[in-house]
Formats: structure tokens, sequence, C-alpha cells
DNA sequence: AGGAAGATCCGCT
DNA sequence: GCGGATCTTCCTG
């Protein structure tokens, strides 16, 4: 049999969006133009959209709140430093739009988006989001009890969350169908404020370590 | 072939 | 606030 998708109702502080459970059919993906363009545009510009996992039998839906741009071949910071190009960065080196996923400190995996084009290795860590659907399943990952506020709250927290690894290396935003995508909804970023501020543990990095590239965003809802 | 360091997290003090 | 976990990746010799 083949029943119509369920209804979810998804609770966005005072505002509330119902998506269908079969693909998130009320989120519509970002098109590749979105990831063409400088990185800190496209950093400031993911800070609240929608992340939607599909894994196995699960959806999962954050709201992207925490972002860090990496400049590619001339940021100290960024894995692509100096036109480094191994079997890790190669995603990297790829497409804008798709999924740059490296394991760090042999633990935790970390999500990055890939940026303006082929050939400039830039791309954006995602360190930080808010649950809109799928808590439930997240904390589950998570292991334990745990505070909305503490379930995406890290780069490798998040991946847990959403368990993301290294097989989604190069997965495409763009794509619906695609394991990860990232989507809009009638979000205002308007009733927000941005806070740029230094990156987090790249202390090697020199004078770059003081460049404001992590931008936060900051809502009066409930973000 | 070897070693050092890492875009982190958690638990303990 | 601090240290340990844990292992891949990359650079050096």
């Amino acid at each position: 049999m083949n029943p119509a998708p369920p209804v979810i109702q998804i609770e966005l502080g005072m505002n509330e969006i119902s998506l269908a459970a079969a693909g998130a059919s009320a989120i519509p993906s970002l098109g590749r133009e979105f990831y063409q363009r400088t990185t800190p545009k496209v950093a400031e510009g993911l800070l609240g959209k929608l992340l939607v996992r599909s894994a196995g039998s699960g959806i999962v839906v954050v709201r992207i709140v925490d972002v860090e741009a990496y400049l590619g071949v001339e940021d100290p910071a960024c894995h692509t430093y100096r036109g480094r190009r191994t079997q890790r960065t190669e995603a990297m080196w790829g497409p804008a739009g798709h999924a740059y996923v490296y394991l760090i400190y042999g633990i935790h995996h970390c999500l990055n988006v890939v940026t303006v084009g082929v050939g400039i290795p830039e791309a954006i860590l995602i360190r930080g989001a808010a649950p809109v659907f799928g808590a439930e399943t997240m904390r589950q990952r998570r292991g334990g009890a745990k505070s909305d506020r503490e379930l995406l709250n890290g780069p490798g927290k998040l991946c847990q969350a959403l368990a993301v690894t290294c097989s989604d290396q190069s997965s495409d935003f763009t794509i619906r169908e695609s394991g990860l995508f990232i989507g809009n909804d009638d979000f205002s970023v308007e009733r927000c404020s941005i806070e740029r501020r230094k990156r987090v543990g790249i202390d090697y990095a020199g004078e770059a370590a003081e460049w404001p590239l992590r931008y936060v965003l900051h809502s009066n809802d409930n973000v």
C-alpha cells in the first residue's frame, strides 16, 4: 500500500509550519547560485536556513545558527591553505553546494558547505543549529537526555545528531533527494541579529585567527 | 616508516 | 577551566 505521507507539525517558537514527511516538500531547496558567491556572503546567507537530513527511516530538520567561513588557499586556518590538495580535501576543490566532511581528533565529524566553484577550495563549517523537527531522534543519536540547546551546539555534536559521516562526502545540498539538503522557509532573519566573531580552535593560524569569519544568529523568538 | 598535531567533546574539579 | 580520548592525515627524513 501507498498511504499519503503524514503531515508533521513543526514548532518554531511562535510560528508553526507543516511538512510532508516524504521529503519535506514544504521546504524549497536553495539553488546552485546561492553557493556560487563569495564565501563570507554564503556564510551569512546560511544563517536561518533549514538543513534537512533524511537517513534511514527518519527525517530531521534543523535551523542553522552558527557557521564559520574558511577562505581557501590564502587562509592559514583552511585545510587547503597554500593549495594543499589531498584525498581528504578533494571535495573542497569540487563544485559549490556540495558537502565536505572530515574526521577530527579521530572521533568527531565536521560538516562543511563548499562554496564559489570548481578549483576554488573554500567552504563553510556548520558549527551550530537549533532543532526544528526530529529532536527525539537526534537526542537518541546523541545518547542520553540533552536539552534542545545541547543537541546541536558544536560541529561534532551536530554531525552526531544528524548521523553525518564521511559517507556523506560530496553530497549535493541542492538536491532534495540527497540525504542532506538546505532549504528555505518563511523564517525571517530580519528579526534577528547577526554577530561576527573570531573563529574557534585555530590558534595556530597566526593573524588569521583574528579574522571575524564566524557568524552567529541571535533571535528574539525561540531559535 | 615515523611522529606530531588537529576547524572537538565530555567529565571532572 | 583542564586534560584525556582516539585515530586519520600529513609532513619529514
